[in-house]
RNA sequence: GCGGGAGUAGCUCAGUUGGUUAGAGCGCCGGCCUGUCACGCCGGAGGUCGCGGGUUCGAGCCCCGUCUCUCGCGCCA
C-alpha cells in the first residue's frame, strides 16, 4: 500500500466499491450528526464524503477533525443508501466508510475560510495566499492559466517558433516606465536593471540568426498598478520573425490568439476574421484606441451640423479653434428625460461640466430639449436622419476617401453593425449625446459615455470576444510638458516612408508600423516592424531629441548589430495575465496571479520588499537616504 | 502627486430624525442530533463603532483634522 494514498479525491467511482481505500487530502468540510459523521476530503482532483459512525475505531478522532487539517483516512469504498447520491460530485455515488485516521497536518484556527465563496478582503487573501489558492475559484483559475499557456506554447511550436531564455540582469533603459535597479556589488556604484520586456534581446535574437523567438516572458516595470494592471512584474508572450512585413506577422499570429480564445472561451463566440482599422479611426469612431467592440455604437462628428448654428456656445467654440470638434454618440432607447439627465449628472460625477443632449419623443418628433431648440427644425432633422451612420447623404464630408461615417481606414462589417440599429435614423424613444473639444482632450471622456450609454441601455452582448487589429499608430507625439517631440510607443519601430519619412516629413504626422491587439476594451496585444535600418534608427532618435552618441551608448548593443546584416524583422508581445483575465472572465489580474503584490507593490506573504541588513548594503556599495517625513 | 468612495464583532453587512443595554448572517467555543452534502436545533464568548478634537443634556450618526484601504487620473516606449 502506498504510504499516502491508494486513489486522489477525486478518483473514486461505482467501480471501486469494495476495494480497500487510502485517501489523504484537507477536511473540507465536517457534518456531524452525532452518531454518524460526514468529512468532505479534498485534494487538487475532487472531494470524496468520508463517514464516520461510532462502530469506527476512528469516531474519537474523527469528531476532533476541524476544517483544512490534513488527513489520511482508511477504509473500504461503498456505494452510497438508495437517496443519498450526490450528482454535484463526480464521487458522488460511492463514499468511504472508515476505520482509522492519522492526522498528517493540523490546522490551526483559519483567518480565511477555504470552504464557500464569501468576499475576503484583498490583505487578508494576500497574507494567506496559500489558503486562498486552496479556493475552488481561485485553484481553477490557476489552472486555466496553467493550460492557457500550455495551449500558447504548443501553437507558437507548431508555427515553428522556438522558445529562448533571455537574461533577467540587464542594462536599464532611457525610454519607457520606470525600471527596477539592482545594485552591482562587482562594480561600485553601477547598477543592473530588471527588463521591461526582452525587447532588445529578441531582435539580437533575429540578428543572431535565429529566424523564429517566442518566450513566456517575466516583464518588470516600477509603475503604479491599475485592476488590468499588476503592480511590478508580469507576463507576456513574446514573439520575433525574421523576414516579414506587418501582413505576415498578422497571418502567423491571428491564429495563435484565436486559437487560444475559442479553445477557453467556453463556447462564447470569438470573432473569426478580425477587423483593422487605424488608430485614428478607433479614436474617432470609439474614443479609444482600445475600443470595446462589443458595442456597437459609432461616435459620429457632426462639426458641420453646429458651425454657425443657433446653438451659440458650441457654435461659438468652433469658430474660435479650427481643432475644436462636436462628436455625437447616438443612444438608441435613452429617449427619456429621466435618462438624458442620469448621464448628465455620470458626466458631472466624471469631472465633466455636463452633458449635451437631444432627445425625441412621441409628439417632439423635431427634437426635445434645449439644445434642439436652439439648433433649430432643419439642423436638428438633418442630425436625426445622418445617425443612421449615413452622415454623407446629408452632409460634405472633409475628404473623400472617407466613408459615409467620416472615417478613414475602417471596416465596413462594423459601420454595417452600427446602421442596422436605426436604419432611417433617431426615433421616437431615442436621443444623442454631444462631447464638445479638442480630440486629444475628449476622446477619452467621450470613449468612456459611448461605453456608459451601451451598458445602461443594454446594447451589447456580454459574452463574446471581439478581437482587432488597430494599426497605423503615429511614430511621434507632442509633450506638452516639456515642449518636445516624445515617442509615441516604440522607438524601434520602423516609420512608414522609413529613413525618406524621417528626412521630409513632419514627424508628427509619421505613421509607424506599429500595431495593437484588442479585444473587449483591452489591450492584449502590441507589436511593430522594427526599424533595422541604422540610418533610419539614429535619425529618429534625431527627431526626438538623442544624438548618435546618445544611441551608441544606451543601445550599444543593438546599434553595433545592425552594422553587421540586420534582417528585416518584426514581432509582438501578447498579455498572458490579461488574456487569461478575460478567459477567466474576472476583471482583477489579482484572481489570475499566483502571489501577486498588493496596489502598493508590497508581497504580504513573502514580506517583501523588506530593509536590507548593513552588512548586504556594505558589499552593494549602497547608503539609504530615507526621505524626510 | 491629484480626485471620488469606504472604515461598526475574526469576516460580510444592518443600524430610523442625534435618544435607553449597538444588531443579523457566517465563523469560533459548549451541548443535542444515525444519512448529511450551505445539515439542523439550543446556548455562549466576541465591539475604544479607524484615530484625535469639537458641537450637544446626549454622537456609530452632525462638524473639523488625521490615518488606512479602495476605485480612477497622472504614470505605463
Amino acid at each position: 500500500m502506498h504510504r499516502y494514498r491508494s486513489h486522489t479525491c477525486g478518483a473514486l467511482r461505482e467501480s471501486n466499491i469494495g476495494e480497500t481505500i487510502r485517501l489523504s487530502g484537507w477536511v473540507h468540510r465536517v457534518r456531524d450528526h452525532g452518531g454518524v459523521l460526514f468529512i468532505d476530503l479534498r485534494d487538487h482532483y475532487g472531494l470524496t464524503q468520508c463517514v464516520v459512525d461510532p462502530d469506527s475505531p476512528a469516531f474519537a478522532l474523527a469528531e476532533k477533525l476541524r476544517s483544512e487539517f490534513v488527513v489520511q483516512v482508511d477504509g473500504r469504498a461503498r456505494r452510497r443508501p438508495v437517496g443519498t447520491d450526490n450528482d454535484e460530485l463526480p464521487t458522488g455515488r460511492v463514499e468511504v466508510y472508515v476505520d482509522r485516521i492519522e492526522v498528517l497536518g493540523p490546522a490551526a484556527d483559519l483567518p480565511l475560510p477555504v470552504f464557500g465563496d464569501q468576499e475576503y478582503p484583498e490583505d487578508i487573501r494576500l497574507k494567506y495566499r496559500f489558503l486562498d489558492l486552496r479556493r475552488e475559484k481561485l485553484h481553477q483559475n490557476i489552472m486555466t492559466r496553467v493550460e492557457i499557456i500550455k495551449s500558447m506554447r504548443r501553437r507558437m511550436e507548431g508555427q515553428g517558433f522556438f522558445e529562448f531564455n533571455t537574461p533577467i540582469l540587464t542594462a536599464s533603459s532611457p525610454e519607457g516606465a520606470r525600471d527596477f535597479l539592482v545594485p552591482s556589488r562587482i562594480h561600485p556604484g553601477k547598477f543592473y536593471a530588471l527588463p521591461q520586456a526582452p525587447q532588445q534581446y529578441k531582435q539580437l535574437l533575429m540578428m543572431s540568426g535565429f529566424d523564429r523567438y517566442f518566450q513566456i516572458a517575466p516583464c518588470f516595470r516600477d509603475e503604479d498598478p491599475r485592476a488590468d494592471r499588476l503592480p511590478g512584474e508580469f507576463y507576456q508572450l513574446d514573439v520575433e520573425m525574421s523576414f516579414v512585413e506587418q501582413e505576415n506577422v498578422f497571418e502567423t499570429m491571428e491564429p495563435v490568439i484565436t486559437g487560444v480564445f475559442e479553445e477557453f472561451a467556453k463556447g462564447k463566440p470569438v470573432t473569426k476574421v478580425w477587423p483593422r482599422m487605424s488608430y485614428t479611426a478607433a479614436v474617432r469612431a470609439y474614443g479609444s484606441d482600445k475600443p470595446d467592440l462589443r458595442s456597437p455604437l459609432i461616435i459620429h462628428d457632426v462639426s458641420r451640423i453646429f458651425r454657425q448654428s443657433g446653438f451659440g456656445i458650441f457654435a461659438r467654440a468652433l469658430e474660435s479653434n479650427p481643432s475644436v470638434r462636436v462628436w455625437a454618440i447616438p443612444a438608441p432607447g435613452g429617449g427619456s428625460r429621466a435618462f438624458c439627465d442620469r448621464m448628465d449628472s455620470w458626466a458631472k460625477s466624471e469631472g465633466q461640466p455636463g452633458l449635451a443632449y437631444i432627445f425625441w419623443r412621441d409628439g417632439e418628433e423635431g427634437g426635445a430639449g434645449p439644445v434642439a431648440k436652439n439648433l433649430g427644425l432643419d439642423r436638428t432633422e438633418i442630425l436625426r436622419r445622418g445617425l443612421d451612420g449615413r452622415l454623407s447623404e446629408w452632409i460634405e464630408l472633409p475628404a473623400p476617401e472617407m466613408n459615409d461615417l467620416g472615417l478613414e481606414f475602417f471596416p465596413e462589417e462594423l459601420a454595417d453593425r452600427y446602421r442596422q440599429l436605426r436604419p432611417v435614423g433617431m426615433n421616437p424613444g431615442d436621443s444623442v449625446f454631444f462631447v464638445l473639444g479638442k480630440p486629444g482632450d475628449m476622446a477619452r471622456f467621450a470613449g468612456l459615455a459611448r461605453m456608459k450609454i451601451s451598458d445602461e441601455l443594454n446594447l451589447m452582448d456580454k459574452e463574446r470576444f471581439e478581437l482587432a487589429w488597430i494599426v497605423d499608430f503615429p511614430m511621434y507625439e507632442y509633450n506638452e510638458e516639456d515642449k518636445k517631440v516624445d515617442f509615441s510607443h516604440n522607438p524601434f519601430s520602423m516609420p512608414q516612408g522609413g529613413l525618406e519619412a524621417l528626412e521630409t516629413k513632419d514627424p508628427l504626422s509619421i505613421m509607424a508600423y506599429q500595431y495593437d491587439i484588442v479585444c473587449n476594451g483591452y489591450e492584449i496585444a502590441s507589436g511593430g516592424i522594427r526599424n533595422h535600418v541604422p540610418e533610419a534608427m539614429v535619425k529618429a532618435f534625431e527627431i526626438a531629441g538623442y544624438g548618435e552618441q546618445e544611441v551608441v551608448e544606451r543601445f550599444g548593443g543593438m546599434y553595433r548589430a545592425f552594422q553587421y546584416g540586420a534582417p528585416p524583422h518584426g514581432g509582438m508581445a501578447a498579455g498572458v495575465d490579461r488574456i487569461v483575465m478575460l478567459l477567466c472572465g474576472t476583471t482583477n489580474l489579482r484572481e489570475i496571479s499566483l502571489f501577486p503584490m498588493n496596489q502598493q507593490a508590497m508581497d504580504l506573504l513573502m514580506g517583501a520588499p523588506s530593509e536590507a541588513t548593513t552588512k548586504q548594503l556594505r558589499e552593494l556599495h549602497v547608503r539609504v537616504n530615507l526621505p524626510q517625513k
